[in-house]
RNA sequence: GGUCCCGUCGUCUAGUGGUCUAGGACGUCUGGUUCUCAUCCAGAAAAUCGCGGGUUCGACUCCCGCCGGGAUCACCA
């Protein structure tokens, strides 16, 4: 197969969120299922809103998510420069190309007059269209004076590997700005000539730029460029309503979710199947997978809504799965996840813990509000005991009773391990004469005073004799009290 | 308003004329796995395939119209 060369361009005015990292995750796959080149391209043209220190937000979450790029920022490449403001000169010599054949003009036309017109416009509810207001005697084209295309509509027929053969009119195209007052080129001019000069084979962007198709073939022609393979990729609309998801509307950072315990592999997962499929019922896609399965053209054409359900089920199943692969490295991933009481622990101890409660967790985040209890003893909250469906039926009596009982052999363990007192376990339950549920709640309870917690064997086995005895202990002394 | 795109369970989707009394996944609900929670397993509810016409022996699948939703009409990308 051959080459193909994608980039994705962002405009560094902030962080990337969720609606538009899919742009990022396509062509990095088509990229790479043919040894191709994935770009990284700056498009900071608009001054206005250029962001500090966005540019390195957007490498930090293209390496969390695992795109790496092979040209761009930080890695350089034959193409360099790779932010548009240091291309400048690059856009003007293809700007004296366009005027020379007669395609551009400049317009010095000020902008409260061509405000006036789209004023006009818009109340005789037609579209502005700037060439139906050309001007006829145009300056010379030099510093501080915008320049603009000069349309010639026609029909265009063309292909777009998700949406199928469309057809552009004469009536979506008009003299737009190519290049700004301040010397600038605006996006639909230098993208195209990027996009030429940098070799991209495949121009994957959002669905948004599909009614500006008219223009860019138009430019495509009067700069005789041949056109790459075009694919508009839906949005992704907002978990409640069905608007396209946009930083506006409080769309998250894709960081965000990093933050939150997610892992790159999940999200990536997540993203690249919202909106594709490959056919068959598989719902787990590692990247090489995606770079295997992923087909263009399997691309749903709908927006779809962004669940986070799904996200997290996903994630869980991330969690497990590499669990398995490699525990060790998934619990490196844990560090900054853990709740402050085990700040003074060691990497075995927490290790401990993690090998126990992982296949609990949805997010890395969990375990900042399931842990605590292995790391500091628990409030003791008799309610908890006294309200518990299989022990309110029980005195304080009865209760301590059980609770000496469970001490009393527990104490007698040598060997504390997890089939060791799974064993004991079942002993002090058969001596009992209670139900499961009960005695076992009853210890479960007295140890963690939390809704829930991983086996009971695993949790005193973890906790250690010492701190599982005292616990024990402190609850009966409680009661006592009462 | 013009232009462009879209329309299958609540959500993501399978489905390219008959195998669809529409399949899977998330979510929801029920049951099981000697405590809880989660996992895992089993099962249930959930889509008159936006609507109306055609074409056809037969349409979710093809055609037309309508309706609904979204995007876009910047010296932003």
């Amino acid at each position: 197969m051959k080459k193909a060369v994608t980039r994705f361009a962002p405009s560094p005015t902030g962080y990337i969120h969720i609606g538009n990292v899919r742009s990022a995750i396509y062509p990095y796959l088509v990229a790479r299922q043919t040894d191709g080149d994935f770009i990284l391209r700056i498009e900071d043209t608009d001054q206005a809103r250029f962001v500090e220190g966005a540019t390195e937000l957007i490498m930090d979450t293209l390496k969390w998510l695992g795109l790496d790029w092979n040209e761009g920022p930080g890695v350089g490449g034959p193409h360099a420069p790779y932010f548009q403001t240091e291309r400048a000169e690059i856009y003007k010599e293809w700007a004296e190309k366009l005027i020379a054949a007669g395609r551009a003009y400049a317009d010095s036309t000020p902008s409260e007059t061509i405000n006036k017109y789209r004023e006009e416009a818009n109340r005789a509810k037609k579209p502005f269209l700037y060439r139906d207001y050309r001007p006829e005697n145009t300056p010379k084209w030099e510093a501080g004076i915008p320049l603009r295309f000069k349309a010639e509509p026609k029909d265009y027929d063309y292909h777009d590997e998700v949406y199928g053969d469309l057809h552009m009119g004469p009536e979506t195209q008009d003299d737009f700005i190519l290049i700004k007052a301040d010397g600038l080129p605006t996006y639909n001019f230098a993208h195209i000539v990027d996009d030429a000069t940098m070799g991209v084979t495949h121009v994957m962007r959002g669905q948004e730029y599909l009614p500006s198709m008219g223009n860019y073939l138009a430019l495509y022609d009067a700069l005789e460029l041949e056109r790459p393979i075009f694919a508009q990729l839906p949005h992704i609309l907002g978990p409640t309503g069905n608007k396209k998801l946009g930083k506006r509307d409080g769309a998250k950072s894709v960081t965000d979710y990093r933050d939150d315990g997610i892992l790159g592999e999940a999200m990536v997962n997540f993203l690249a199947c919202l909106g594709w499929n490959d056919g068959t019922e598989k719902e787990l896609y590692s990247m090489e997978d995606l770079v295997r399965e992923f087909k263009l053209n399997r691309v749903q054409r709908a927006g779809a809504r962004f669940d986070e359900n799904k996200l997290n089920w996903l994630n869980g199943q991330w969690i497990r799965r590499l669990f398995t692969e490699d525990a060790q490295a998934l619990y490196a991933r844990t560090e900054g996840f853990w709740p402050e009481s085990a700040s003074g622990f060691k990497d075995a101890e927490k290790y401990a813990v993690f090998e126990i409660i992982y296949d609990r967790l949805k997010t890395l985040s969990d375990l900042q509000t399931m842990t605590d209890y292995f790391f500091v003893a628990p409030r003791i909250d008799q309610d908890m005991i006294f309200e518990n469906k299989f022990l309110k039926k029980f005195s304080e009596q009865e209760l301590m009773e059980m609770l000496r009982k469970s001490v009393d052999k527990l104490d007698q363990v040598s060997e504390w391990n997890a089939e060791v007192l799974q064993g004991e376990l079942n002993r002090i339950l058969a001596e009992s004469g209670k139900k499961p549920a009960e005695i076992f709640s009853l210890i479960r309870i007295s140890l963690s005073f939390a809704p829930f917690s991983p086996a009971l064997h695993d949790t005193m086995k973890v906790l250690g004799k010492n701190v599982t005895l005292a616990r024990l202990n402190a609850v009966i002394t409680a009661l006592a009290n009462n």
